[in-house]
DNA sequence: AACTAAAATGAAATCGTTAACAATTCTATT
DNA sequence: AATAGAATTGTTAACGATTTCATTTTAGTT
């Protein structure tokens, strides 16, 4: 393993002056740089990152928490998280994977270990993480759910006027007998995408029948239960909007289990752009949010974060995009 | 920052008693560690571990290598192999996750950096990176891909077998007619569920018709294209393998926009067994590949090798399961 | 040429831990 | 009570980098 102190011998300087041409302290002459970044490369010196850990007090570990990776629908949610970040984040940080449920020690959350974090959240059962990592002052983001703390940097999409947007292309279509199928109760999306909901039906004058308002729990499987409650109606809606896309699945298999065609006798609306709603029969018609860019953007703040400290916390939203395939026909 | 020293002074002894007694070395009589241990969760020390890994040379950290994370389906692939991974690993250690396509610097990955890797391989292209890991000489297991290479440690699951397996059921639904859509060119993989189906068909005595083996490349859109071919073939197939559920996807798509019903009028089997098989319109029948499994084995080995180095390299094979679900019909 | 300020380099301490070796304290035996 | 051997504990030096403060070299001015 060659060290700095290697390369100074070689180069007949001492091994503080290889350690400041290296990290370009201004310093040091162009000569003796040029020189020792020649050496240090022949040499094939790689720096050790324990050594420069242990005196900068940085760990070059930048940790990604999930609410759960155990368990849930995240698949792509996941990948597009990691995919954004590692889009922005420098070659030389370690970008960890962890699920919040599998965090069963909180003395492992340090800022000693990490030197910032992100958390993808999903539920407010996060929220006990969440504020850990503020006490222990690590640097932090929380990505995807709106907070109601404004002193924590929070990116969230503006799942609001995207599922008014939604819900007004159904209404332009002609469609006045329209149902939702709600989120997880108590999570702060679900209320979001009910609002949007409302501020269209609202704003076009649709009546509001209590029975078109079924409450989910984000899972397929309460999208099929609560679409099969729909479909029983005796006034069947003519349009559904699904809280997000797993529901949206659910309630498709619900469709074809009662051999209801989608989008001829019933439209259907979902929430997310997850990776397959594209590949549904028929295409789902969908709301995306845009994950990749919300953790870009999350990690951009974060490094903004690690390099001025002193930056204010801020609200980002991130637009939404009404995204046309073919599970809405006209009402 | 409390340190061991800290506790030391409090505790009255030298800060190597405290190293040990913490660190369960048996030398320690069990009242001072008793006290000590005591000591150190009353002044809730934790380790520095940049300082632990100077000294021991262990990063704690291990490397979870994909092909690629920013192209390509592997979206449930990914998460379930987290999964298994996280489930298996102890929770000092670090799991960080990155694609292979995006390590521009082999300088990064070293022995000091990584304690041990693992590589979800996908693809032979692979190959460049898993050969500077072993010549760095770290610890090293490579999952999913089968190696022709001996020396390395690798686990994937029994390709062929699965399919053989599933295609003798569809055989014995009656099949006589039966195509396979084929996984991309050049990888292990697509040879040995082609193997497996060959298996079948020999075993049963059918007839190879060169017109029902399609090329594909494991994506969802050459799905969509090689069933189009079958489904413009004046002799249709009554059954087409996918050689991965994508495929599959997007064969039922191509069904769906050419009106053609699954599995009435075409049966269609896949393989992976991914997240959303089970919600297609009709369920998916596939071949379930337990990438979990793989990957709890494979952490395992990979512990196994950090604990004692000198293990044999072996190839481990993880057994498939067919899932009967409804797009296979009587032939 | 002498002198001073600025620029460049070096020496030594430090970060928090482990480990080799030395020193001390027990315990049991005579 | 002395003593050997085992059982504990302590001293000191690493590990490989950065940082503070001191020193040397260089360049500019008179």
């Amino acid at each position: 393993m060659i060290t700095i102190k290697d390369i100074a011998r070689v180069a007949g300087v001492s091994h503080t002056t290889v350690s400041r041409a290296l990290n370009g302290n201004p310093l040091i002459k162009k000569a003796t740089r040029d020189k020792i970044e020649r050496i240090a490369a022949e040499m094939n010196y790689v720096p050790n990152y324990s050594a420069k850990s242990l005196v900068t007090k940085r760990s070059f570990i930048i940790g990604l928490f999930f609410s759960s990776i155990e368990q849930g629908t995240s698949a792509s949610f996941l990948v597009d998280a990691i995919k954004g970040i590692t889009h922005i984040l420098d070659e030389n940080y370690n970008l960890t994977v962890n699920g919040i449920d599998g965090v069963r020690h909180y003395s492992n959350i340090q800022p000693q270990r990490f030197d910032g974090i992100l958390v993808m959240s999903q539920s407010d059962e996060d929220n006990a993480f969440i504020y850990h990592v503020k006490k222990m002052g690590i640097p932090l983001v929380v990505l995807n759910r709106q907070l109601e703390d404004p002193s924590i940097m929070n990116v969230v999409a503006n799942d609001r006027e995207g599922v008014k947007e939604a819900i007004d292309h159904a209404v332009q279509l002609g469609h006045r007998k329209l149902a939702i199928i709600e989120g997880k109760p108590g999570f702060k999306s679900s209320s979001e995408r009910k609002q949007g909901f409302l501020d269209s039906l609202i704003a076009g004058r649709l009546p509001l029948n209590p029975e078109y308002f079924i409450s989910g729990d984000y899972s397929i499987e309460s999208g099929y239960a609560a679409m099969s409650r729909l479909l029983n109606l005796e006034d069947r809606p003519t349009a559904v909007f699904c809280s997000n896309d797993d529901m949206a699945i659910g309630a498709m298999n619900a469709c074809y289990a009662h051999k209801v065609d989608v989008p001829e006798q019933i439209s259907l609306i979902g929430f997310d752009d997850i990776m397959f709603a594209r590949y549904t029969n028929p295409a789902l018609t969908t709301v995306r949010k845009p994950i990749a860019e919300i953790s870009e953007l999350g990690m951009t703040m974060l490094i903004q974060l690690l390099q001025q400290p002193e930056t204010l916390p801020q609200q980002l939203f991130v637009k939404t995009s009404l995204v046309v395939r073919d599970t809405v026909a006209g009402g």
